[in-house]
This record gives C-alpha cells, sequence and structure tokens, in this order.
DNA sequence: ATTAATTTTTAGGCTAATCTAAAAAATATT
DNA sequence: AATATTTTTTAGATTAGCCTAAAAATTAAT
C-alpha cells in the first residue's frame, strides 16, 4: 500500500462523518449493535443507503458491520465521532458565549461547522473560549484526544435535593421566553445554584445564587439542566 | 412556477460558490468576459468541467453566457461572489485577530469557513470582530449587501512619500520570520505609519509609529501593504 | 414449527460533478 | 485566403450518494 493510500484512509468527508455521529449517537442509548433502520431514520435516508454506506465505512474500518446483524463503532470510528461532537460543541460555546445565539438556535450552524478540518483550529478555538467542558446544552465536550473527561450525569435541578449544590449547564426548554426569565433571574450558564428547601405544596424551590435567595417554580426547576457537584 | 422552486434557485452549494468567486476573481483582472480555460486553471478543473457548470449556473441566472465567447457575472451572481468573499474575509480575520494565526496560515481554513451559510451568523460574526474594512492580506472586506465600500487602493510603504500617513493592513511577504520581525517593532494590523523621510542611499526610511521613530531598511518597506488615509 | 410480518440487503437507476477523447469553432500564421 | 493552432464544446464514462422495488434473512405470532 502506498504513502498516498494510507493517507487517504484518514481523508473522511461530511457524510461519513455525519454516519459516525449518527452511530454513535445511537450505540450510547442501547448499548447494543445499531440498526440499519435506526441510522435511517436518524440521517433522514433510506435503509438500502444505510446497507451501502456501512460497506465502505466498514472497509475503512471505522465501523464493524455483519450483514443482519448490525453495526458497532471500531476505536478510529469512534474517535472520529468524538472529534466531531467535539467540533460540533465548541463551535455551540463560540456561538452562545462570544456571539451571543440563543441556545436554540444554533445547532442548525454548528452542525456546518463540525466538519469544518483543521485540528489547529479546533485547538485554538478551545483554547480562545477557555476549554469549557460542557456545550451550552450541558453536554460534555470531548478532549482532543476524543475522550471524554467528565462523565458526571447531568440531571434537572427538580430532581435534586436540599443542600445540592450544582453548576447550571444547560436548558431543556429553550424557547425565548424561557430564556428572558432566566435573564432577568441571573441564571446563566455557568452559574452555581445550591437548593435551600423545597415546598411541599407546589414542589416550587428555594435556591441561593450569588449569595440571594430566590423562589422558583417546579416548572422552571425541570427545565434546568444541572451538573451536581 | 412553484414557490418552492423559485426559493430553490437562490440555493447555491459550495462548488457553484467556488466557480462564482473564480469568476469574480479573473473579472477583476481583465474586465473583458472571462475565458473557460482560465476558470479551469483557478479550480484546478477541466475546460469541460467548466462548460457544464456554465450551462448550469446561467439557468439559474448567475451568469450570462454565450458559447465561445466567455462569460460575466450577473448581478446575481456578483453579489454571491461578493457574499462568499466577505465570509471569506470576515473569517479570516477572526483568524488572525482573535485566534492568533498568522497571516500566511488561514487561507485554507477559510476556504472552508466561507461556504458556511447563515447570514445571521456572519453578520454577528462582523460586529463582534468590530466590523473590520479589511482582512489580513489588505484586501476590503464586502458589507451585508454585497457591496465594497471601501475602494482606496493599497500600495506598498515604499511606495508611499514623506509625510503619507497610512494603515498597516497587510504583508505579502508572510514568513513567521518577517512576521516575528513586525511583531518586535510594534507593527500590528491596523497601525497608523506616518513617514518621516527616506534616506537616498539605501531608500530605508523613517517612520513613525505610536509616536515613536524608527528606521526600516527598504526590503521591510516593500513587503509592508498599506492603504493611505 | 409453520406462517406472517418486519428488517435488511441486492439490483438497477438517477443526479451532480468530474474526466478523456473527439468534434467544432475561433484565432493566428503564412 | 487557406491552413495550422488553440480554445471550447460535445459525447460518452465514472464515482459518490441517494432512490425504489424486489429478494433474502431475521424475528414475531399463531
Amino acid at each position: 500500500m502506498s504513502k498516498f493510500d494510507r493517507n487517504m484512509r484518514h481523508f473522511i468527508n461530511h457524510t461519513e462523518e455525519n454516519y459516525l455521529k449518527a452511530i454513535y449517537a445511537l450505540t450510547e442509548q442501547s448499548e447494543k449493535g445499531v440498526s440499519t433502520n435506526s441510522i435511517a431514520k436518524i440521517l433522514n435516508t433510506k435503509a438500502s443507503s444505510v446497507t451501502e454506506m456501512m460497506k465502505k465505512l466498514s472497509d475503512k474500518e471505522l465501523v464493524s458491520y455483519k450483514k443482519y446483524y448490525g453495526v458497532e463503532l471500531t476505536n478510529k470510528g469512534r474517535t472520529i465521532a468524538l472529534t466531531t461532537i467535539r467540533k460540533h460543541r465548541l463551535w455551540e460555546v463560540f456561538l452562545v458565549d462570544q456571539l451571543n445565539f440563543n441556545w436554540d438556535e444554533v445547532h442548525e450552524i454548528a452542525e456546518q461547522l463540525e466538519h469544518i478540518q483543521s485540528e489547529e483550529l479546533t485547538n485554538r478555538l478551545d483554547d480562545f473560549l477557555g476549554n469549557p467542558k460542557f456545550d451550552p446544552h450541558g453536554d460534555p465536550i470531548p478532549n482532543s484526544k476524543g475522550k471524554i473527561e467528565d462523565h458526571r450525569k447531568k440531571t434537572t435541578l427538580s430532581e435534586l435535593n436540599d443542600g445540592a449544590v450544582s453548576t447550571l449547564v444547560g436548558v431543556s426548554d429553550s424557547s425565548s421566553l424561557f430564556l428572558q426569565h432566566l435573564e432577568k433571574r441571573n441564571l446563566k450558564l455557568g452559574t452555581t445554584i445550591e437548593i435551600v428547601n423545597h415546598f411541599e405544596f407546589d414542589r416550587s424551590l428555594t435556591i441561593l445564587v450569588n449569595g440571594v435567595e430566590q423562589n422558583i417554580s417546579q416548572r422552571v426547576a425541570d427545565n434546568l439542566i444541572v451538573q451536581p457537584k
């Protein structure tokens, strides 16, 4: 095999990256080998197209694929998936933190930016953003080796007990109404929240934010994604 | 024609954007209708491929094309070309100003970033960067309507006369050796330079930068691209 | 354990963008 | 003006990624 051929193996295009990402996402959910149909559904394509692509990715040793028995990522494939996810999430942080996009507006743009190819760019962007560990939706950002360092589970604020201290890392409702509501209450990404107590009556809770106590409804707490400390 | 069809006309992909950019660049150089071969050369493709694409762009009313007589951009086509160039140059500013890339490292990455589709993103990036008028190579950045507002000619510092005041907008030599040299002498993008005098002997010159006089060689002055004020 | 239903794969086409080789038109040369 | 050269276009293939429809394999249901 020529040096050229060997290098070509490393060249992954948009389409392939999207397939690998989809397989990774499905693997997270079910652990088992991923089905052709489930991939097709995520990528808005047909099962026959998926089968064809699986052969290609299998040739490139990015997935292990056995006819009729679903597909799994190889280490190589998983690293590429995680690298793409890393780029996606870093760009989301950029869009929200630096360009003041709302958390719900960034996905589509990040879907494009995640395919930009330059390791140097990704790493500089990472540094520029202060090496964030989570994206605006609270999902962890893999490091430059494609490893997720921080596996702490994220939950909603409403699931934590009195006395729990956590960091706000995301929201599940990203309507501008809700985001504006948060702004008024000084709840920003990265804010530390301590739960003071729950009220039995309506499940509303008192929280401590920047030394100030305030009361929030269960509805709000349900939509706050936090990382327990 | 359905509304769908009309909208589809506005959808331009990577390849088409690159063709439009190439035609724009060639038009700048020669004013005349652009030849099939010259486009092929820029895009590293074959004349036959160009011919085919010209038919397609012509159908979309982005170029006016007559067999054997070269091609010109329509207003629509030129606007798209300029919008792509705007994106390219804004991203170059981002890479150099914010991520500290050298001026010579950014072209390839910007070639990718220029195809990201989101007007909102481009305009926010523009604001984020402080609405720069020139990219790191001294080329003007079109506005959000695809118009170049500032047509001032850029020249090298060595072509200006005593007393001339100008802004450093780029370099022609982008070796790291040269860039490091500039750093030491406090010559950054956007720096105002006043020429105090020329020395006949070796054509070196005394310049005033941030209130401090210094002497620079002709060699250096040749490689500094400036915008006269 | 057969049959029925579902899932997956194969077979055969389609489109966009490219290519090579040959034909046609324009330009240059004698 | 006729011929030679260059440029451009056409004709016919190729590749990646997708599609539909039919066949094959697996899984579920009786």
